[in-house]
DNA sequence: CGATATTTGTTCGTATGTATA
DNA sequence: TTATACATACGAACAAATATC
């Protein structure tokens, strides 16, 4: 049982204008599209089930299903088979400037912040990294794979490289921590800045929209940056994608 | 079959490698996109056409397409119909900070700007831009929807909302000038600089994509800024939709 | 742990209204 | 006018993932 426990979700109240040139599907994707954003359904709050939704409407559960994918493609739902359909959080304010910590952006924002590390190798600089972090191309880094949560829902995944042989072992640090700024710590780095941030989008490919839970083809965000430790050496160089839908950079003056 | 692969174009020397479980739509995919982005295909430069792909690579005209699909889906590359297949040029280095002036960063590109005023109302702040503008909810403002080329190809498509009555008649003076920082000398602001900036990114609208010239669904980069004039007033709120293919944006320290 | 119910995802098929050639 | 294509909507069944007991 339980399910759609909020009873009376969509307002209940407006019927469909059925044979009036507005689609069915659309008057009900408009309807919860009105009831999310003005909060009468809260964000990470479930929907009710299709088939409850098909019956309130009278519609089949197809017409549902095709207004849902309407929501799921704006990024305001995310439906998760055996689940239910559920309220994606509005996006979060993500401030960039001189000192951006991810771990403090988050837990700022009333949500928990957590760091997974994918995957970590050395290996010869790129030329693209090498000329961000000042090193000779193919010199030693340490490539780390992470994917960054609040609440436990991915917001960006990244991939930061780190020069060798200073930082080695770092990926241990990082895998305990789950934290960019506690690792440093242990590494004798009290204090780290942003040197440089380039900002794109494109969609996703298929491996990054498993990385971050969303469907293949979304739109990421794509942020490149260096940042120099306290002496103003160059230690990392990060490309990270952040899910569109979840968030927003807001630059700072 | 096989032994397709003396081509040039692709660094040459690569054959393709059948059977071992990569389609050779993307093999072919894969070498073009890194000839391009190594530069060994200048940007503005026409493909061989895809009849000549096709024999240089030993496949179907059909596995030409499919790659260049999806080179043409990365922003990569733009077909045209009787033409051919050109490479597109990288993106633009957008810098955004405190003073930030579209003329000025595109003539720095060497490419010139123009500013194109598709349509101006005076219409009652929404509650969005009355808030960003410090106005009354409906205090009236006037609206200019404009498109801004560098070159002629469109970079950018932005809504900006100005106080009334201390702009009235602006977007005649826009339409002459071309430009905002133009316009705004007209009216007594010698200086203007940037008080906020929010930056997102998602999929882009049918008319969206119409005044940008590129296809629906294609990504767009969302910004939304406030100017303040030399007295700290704030006199502009601007939404702009940057084609994510044809703009960075760089966030300057 | 296994068994069962719930819920979304997928694929058939069918019928109808609407816009276009 | 007819013919065609397309979007819309409904129905039934099953598959796959998840939750619960």
């Amino acid at each position: 049982m339980a399910a759609s426990g909020d009873g009376s979700v969509t307002g209940g109240t407006v019927p469909l204008a059925r044979g009036e040139g507005l689609a069915a599907w659309r008057q009900i994707a408009d309807g919860l599209s009105a009831d999310i954003e003005a909060g009468r359904i809260a964000a990470g709050a479930q929907l009710p089930t299709e088939a409850a939704l098909a019956a309130r409407f009278g519609v089949n559960r197809h017409t549902v299903r095709r207004a849902l994918a309407v929501l799921a493609g704006r990024g305001m739902v995310r439906a998760t088979q055996g689940r239910g359909t559920f309220v994606e959080a509005p996006p979060l304010a993500y401030p960039i400037g001189r000192r951006t910590r991810f771990s403090e952006i988050v837990s700022r924002a009333g949500r928990e912040a957590w760091g997974d590390l994918v995957a970590a190798a050395a290996v010869p600089a790129d030329p693209g990294t090498a000329e961000a972090l000042g090193l000779a191309p193919g010199a030693p880094v340490l490539e780390l794979l992470t994917i960054h949560r609040a609440d436990g829902t991915p917001l960006s995944t990244a991939r930061t490289c780190l020069p060798l042989p200073r930082f080695s072992g770092f990926e241990r640090a990082y895998a305990a921590r789950g934290s960019l700024t506690r690792a440093y710590a242990e590494y004798g780095v009290g204090d780290y800045t942003r040197l440089s941030t380039r900002i794109g989008a494109r969609a996703a490919a298929a491996d990054e929209a498993a990385r971050l839970e969303i469907a293949p083809g979304r739109v990421l965000i794509v942020l490149a940056s260096v940042n120099v430790d306290g002496a103003g050496t160059r230690i990392q160089a990060t490309r990270s994608l952040f899910a569109a839908d979840r968030v927003e950079l807001v630059v700072e003056g």
